[in-house]
DNA sequence: GCGCCGATTGGCT
DNA sequence: GCCAATCGGCGCC
């Protein structure tokens, strides 16, 4: 095995997969801000994977191209972020980089570098407060719009190589907050993490 | 142009 | 458990 000390950030390639596989293997990998010049850092703990032209609860399904999500159809690794409710950002990593809009969200980490800095932005001391959701892992990390469109690994965002998550330690299980496609088993959470967004 | 809905969250009943 | 916040996309007039 590499070393986990050495900080590897994950090549394009990993993210040229299909979108499910992503989803899956992005469990444990460790997300590492420098917005703002603040260092913040937390292991993916939960994702969900939408896959594009075919998945009616994906932004980038059939017909649903527009400005605002022109970096879904971008390449592989590209970072896809949107304001959800006019009131939250979430943010994606474009999968598969053939132009069909597959993505990965990431919906939860377990807080690791910076909680000082998590904490001040995110409003509170509560640790379970902090990642434990799309919005609020976004705000903790510093993540707004300016990401959108940007290139995982030149960017003030990367993911870096963690501790890979064993097959049966992930739960795949229905995605959360749609109408859409609502029973697809397209969310992935590490088995018995207390940092999930929901229990299973 | 107008109204409704959404990959959410936090505060209040 | 209910609902407001707040914005962009979409259907419909």
């Amino acid at each position: 095995m590499t070393d986990s000390r050495r900080a590897a950030t994950l090549p394009v390639s990993f993210f040229s997969q299909p979108t499910e596989q992503v989803a899956r293997e992005l469990l444990g990998t460790v997300v590492v801000s420098r917005i703002g010049g603040v260092r913040t850092a937390g292991r993916i703990v939960e994702t969900e994977a939408y896959l594009g032209h075919t998945d009616p609860a994906s932004h980038g399904y059939a017909s649903r191209r527009h400005a605002r999500n022109a970096s879904l159809y971008g390449p592989a690794g590209t970072w896809y972020v949107y304001l959800s409710y006019g009131v939250h950002w979430c943010c994606n990593l474009v999968c598969e980089g053939k132009g069909l809009g597959g993505a990965v969200l990431l919906r939860a980490l377990e807080p690791l570098v910076g909680l000082d800095a998590m904490m001040t932005r995110r409003g509170t001391t509560t640790r379970a407060l902090l990642c434990s959701g799309p919005g609020r892992l976004a705000q903790a990390l510093g993540i707004t719009l300016a990401l959108d469109g940007t290139a995982m690994r030149s960017s003030d965002v990367t993911v870096q190589r963690g501790e890979t998550a064993e097959a049966a330690d992930i739960v795949a299980s229905a995605r959360i907050g749609i109408t859409k496609a609502a029973d697809w088993p397209l969310r992935f959470t590490v088995r018995g993490s207390p940092w999930i967004s929901r229990r299973t």
